[in-house]
DNA sequence: AGCTTTTGCTACTGTCGCGTAGTAATCGCG
DNA sequence: CGCGATTACTACGCGACAGTAGCAAAAGCT
């Protein structure tokens, strides 16, 4: 039984070229870009341990290295790029004091949406990751995402209960509504710009959020 | 070490108790059911061949007496689920004649959306499968959830086209983009009459949308 | 140069889940 | 009541992948 044998340590068998040695803080960045480039090109269940290694040129022990365990990597990158993705949310967001309601909440709507639709397109991996339904999507993906949301969606709400009590409380528009129909809004758009930025540019749904507000009489 | 003794087919060892033996066809919707309630009761990844066939009290080569192989369940599971979807959604959805333009599209959309989301709450598995992203959602979900959307996405542009024209063609306001608009209101209503049924109850976005079309001037 | 520390590599083990070959029980029919 | 056909079951093989133990090279220090 030739299969019995044990795979001697055969020493003329050439071993692979070292790769760079990188101090531990590097190869995480290095490691968790890896794993971002897999799941935008290949879908969250390419993300193996080996194929991350591979990508950076390196074996599966250095990951472990890094990162306890798959599960690790995965909520790490997730963290990383949504702790991100929010920062250039609240750089567009209207914040606590709403200076920019002058021109009416529907100009601000269509200002804010094509920012945020710019941010988007600045950084398309982050969102890709963030926004986009992928199949084989792992639970650390969905877990980090269903909590970003939650968060914006307060703030959301906050918005536009603050909007909303401007406008005279039209009856029956509970804020509630307006702030899942925003961040759906905002999420259809975001994903749109990602799929296809050259059909739909950010500019084209202020223009149809403008002309929304130009069917409304005025307040 | 006991556990390194080969399990010697001990003959005395029980069988276990013959499932009632039951026709194809049968088996086949069975085996279908089975799925679909793993997919919403512990995830898509839960649908392992030997979970569905423990789901339906066998084992796991009768499931591959009807589908050849794990693709193939799950594909057919969606063909079946999306199947009677469409059939509620055409059942919904303003057909060609548009007759019941009468009220002005803001009544219709109100109309259609809550009857929409009545049709969802009484299929919640099915459409819990088709509009709720899920962890670890496998390919032959996605795709078929995506070509779904296709469809449903051009007779929501044919709708809006026509809608659109109807009003004098607003300005900017191409029905492209609330086609899109559309489907994502939709969706989002949908997955929160399902995640909350008690708190988002069909008439609220009913009375949200005329809410809005208050503020619309009469065109 | 020698020695230590740090980083990376090889070569496994274990588990899980798909898919299959061969066997046993059940059912209908003569 | 026995016999073929149908349906189900047992017991594996196999591949993919997470995770690990122990060795080898490189870099820094003296």
């Amino acid at each position: 039984m030739t299969g019995d044998m044990i795979t001697a340590p055969d020493p003329r068998r050439q071993r692979r070229t070292y790769a760079p040695r990188v101090p531990a803080a590097q190869r995480r960045t290095q490691l968790l870009d890896a794993a971002l480039r897999l799941v935008v090109t290949r879908g969250h269940n390419a993300v193996t341990m080996d194929a991350v290694a591979e990508q950076v040129g390196v074996t599966k022990p250095v990951i472990y290295g890094q990162f306890a365990s798959r599960g690790e990597l995965l909520a790490a990158l997730l963290r990383r790029e949504q702790e991100q993705a929010l920062l250039q949310l609240r750089a567009v967001l209207p914040d606590g004091a709403g200076q920019r309601l002058a021109e009416g909440p529907g100009e601000l709507l269509a200002q804010v949406l094509a920012e945020f639709l710019e941010a988007v397109r600045d950084a398309p991996d982050r969102w890709r990751c963030i926004v986009m339904p992928m199949p084989d999507m792992p639970v650390q993906f969905h877990a980090a995402r269903e909590q970003a949301r939650t968060m914006v969606l307060a703030r959301a709400e906050t918005i536009a209960h603050r909007v909303l009590g401007g406008l005279g409380g039209p009856a029956g528009l509970d804020p509630e509504i307006v702030a899942h129909t925003l961040v759906a809004l905002f999420e259809m758009a975001a994903r749109l710009v990602l799929t296809d930025p050259e059909h739909f540019d950010p500019d084209r749904f202020a223009t149809a959020v403008r002309a929304v507000i130009g069917l409304t009489r005025p307040v």
